[in-house]
RNA sequence: CGCGGGGUGGAGCAGUCCGGUAGCUCGUCGGGCUCAUAACCCGAAGGUCGGUGGUUCAAAUCCAUCCCCCGCAACCA
């Protein structure tokens, strides 16, 4: 851990509103955040990508200009991270001076090096959608949107020498096969350079809502993904702070849907190079949330609103279940029924009603205090030993369900020492010293499983450590982690459950 | 012959790269316990790992071929 952690999201396109699968993204950069943050310096990046035809054609039929679109999209995105408890370092707005001024700066330094040159756009336009088509996306000839003829165009425009970057690019993979992840685009993606590379058009002539390509010519706009792209960098001070961008460039971990799994693994680590600088650590690409099996979208009439979600079952317990029920990566199946089960089974029935039936013994038999550390020595302490250390790794290596399954052992292990402990029969039988042992593993226990699923559910967790009487923030000091000696004397707090069942109608 | 992913007990998945007792969660059945959110703990039943052929002492795992499902197909965040 040398250098400090760096974690982005894609940017999200604001031409609609935000999905859970906006959301899903998100969180997995806060889970990584805030684990990382318990080591070290760490910095969590997400924003919005604004510029582009979409975001101006919606912005048209709402009868505004796209900037007022946009600062009006913006906090709806914002409050969606807020009501999931993401708690990123820095929002990045592509309309932001500080990213116009290094994209532009980016452009200028491509076009002094070669990189960026003049060339000849040619493709499809269509004039009622004003959009332009590759000849592989038409329908019969026809536009794919709308059905109507289109015309044979051909524009000036600036293009990026990609092409000269394949042989490096080949070369990257084959030395680094686990800088891609998951394997499948990996392979997917080497593929497609194998097939060839083409040089981009990074301009278009005929739009204006973009960054204006620099220079003395009108050559229109930057096109809006080589404007976007940037983000990653111009967020951390690219050519304007040079302390912070070496602090934290290349980025650790930099996730993406794997829709645009391309963009990040041949184009941009080619603009990159471009430029002086270091690919990226880590692009990981996820897989789809979907609905049975299917796609979600707004065609299909299946997308799900992230707001109603979360008030339905609670933004731990979402975070929970996105987490732990499919191996990251992959694609997995989605429905209110699955979710409503791994509440009730596994935050209701094994970790909450733990945390519940330890509090009411502590009631019933101590009175509320936490008893002081006792020497008796329990297997557990040697047995979970190691579980701290194993947790965040399998964290930081985005092997999130193998982390929350180690967890869980813990949770399993505490439940099963009740029932072979049987306190309350040390209780009536006044084996006073068994039973402090007893309690304070389980409350010890619990402590840790505060602290270490703190990343996951940050705030039913610091619920949790309130209860058990601990002081301070849940994730203030994970150095206690390693120790079985604080509690004694702590007063905990009874209380409703804190996974409350979750009925579903049949 | 476009590229890629997948087909494992009733359901959802892991394991397949580096062949060698097929594992997990839920559900079902039986038992235990009473501190607890009808929760917890123990045990059991249930799978010829999509089909066929091959390699091997041995294949869910390697090779060939076929069937079925699903993404992507280059400027679409």
């Amino acid at each position: 851990m040398s250098r400090a952690f760096y974690v982005t999201t894609p940017i999200y396109y604001i031409s609609g509103n935000p999905h859970i699968g906006h959301a899903y993204t998100t969180i997995v950069a806060d889970v990584l955040a805030r684990m990382a943050r318990t080591r070290g310096p760490a910095r969590f990046l997400t924003g919005t990508d604004e510029h582009g035809q979409k975001v101006a054609d919606a912005a048209a039929r709402a009868g505004k200009t796209p900037q007022e679109w946009c600062d009006e999209l913006v906090p709806r995105w914002q409050a969606l991270f807020e009501a999931y408890d993401v708690d990123y370092d820095d929002f990045i707005r592509t309309t932001q001076p500080r990213h116009e001024r290094v994209v532009q700066a980016v452009f200028e330094r491509m076009r002094e090096n070669g990189d960026v040159y003049l060339g000849t756009y040619e493709g499809w336009y269509c004039v009622s959608d004003e959009t332009f088509w590759p000849e592989s996306k038409l329908r019969d000839g026809r536009c794919p949107t709308c059905g109507r003829e289109v015309t044979r165009i051909s524009e000036e425009d600036w293009f990026f020498r990609l092409s000269k970057y394949r042989d490096r690019l080949i070369a990257y993979f084959r030395e680094h096969p686990d800088w891609v992840r998951p394997r499948s685009v990996y392979n997917e993606m080497l593929a497609l350079l194998e097939e060839g590379l083409d040089d981009l058009s990074i301009t278009r002539r005929n739009l204006t809502w973009g960054i204006p390509v620099p220079g003395d010519r009108d050559d229109g706009v930057i096109y809006v993904w080589f404007d976007a792209l940037l983000n990653y960098i111009s967020a951390i001070g690219w050519s304007t702070d040079d302390a912070m961008f070496s602090e934290y460039w290349p980025a650790s971990v930099q996730l993406v849907g794997k829709e645009i799994a391309r963009f990040h693994t041949l184009i941009w680590p080619a603009m990159l190079w471009s430029i002086g600088e270091r690919a990226p650590d880590l692009v990981f690409a996820h897989g789809w949330i979907t609905v049975d099996g299917q796609k979600m979208g707004k065609s299909l009439g299946n997308a799900v609103d992230p707001f109603a979600l979360v008030e339905t079952f609670g933004a731990d317990s979402l975070r929970y279940f996105l987490l732990r029920e499919a191996p990251f990566g992959s694609d997995f199946s989605y429905s209110e029924d699955k979710i409503a089960q791994r509440h009730n089974s596994d935050l209701g029935n094994d970790l909450g009603n733990l945390l519940h039936r330890t509090i009411s013994m502590l009631q019933k038999y101590r009175d509320g205090v936490v008893p002081a550390r006792p020497g008796v020595t329990n297997p557990f302490r040697e047995r979970f030993s190691q579980l701290p250390q194993a947790f965040s790794e399998h964290v930081l290596a985005l092997r999130f369900r193998e982390a929350l399954e180690a967890a869980w052992e813990l949770v399993t292990g505490l439940n099963r020492s009740i029932d072979d402990g049987k306190p309350w029969v040390m209780f009536k039988q006044k084996q006073d010293e068994a039973l402090d042992a007893l309690l304070f593993d389980l409350w010890d226990g619990l402590r840790r499983l505060a602290m270490l699923l703190h990343p996951f559910m940050p705030s039913k967790t610091q619920e949790m450590w309130r209860r058990l009487g601990a002081t301070g923030k849940v994730d203030a000091d994970w150095s206690s982690l390693s120790q079985w000696t604080a509690g004694g004397g702590a007063r905990i707090e009874a209380g409703a459950p804190l996974f409350p069942r979750i009925e579903r109608p049949e």
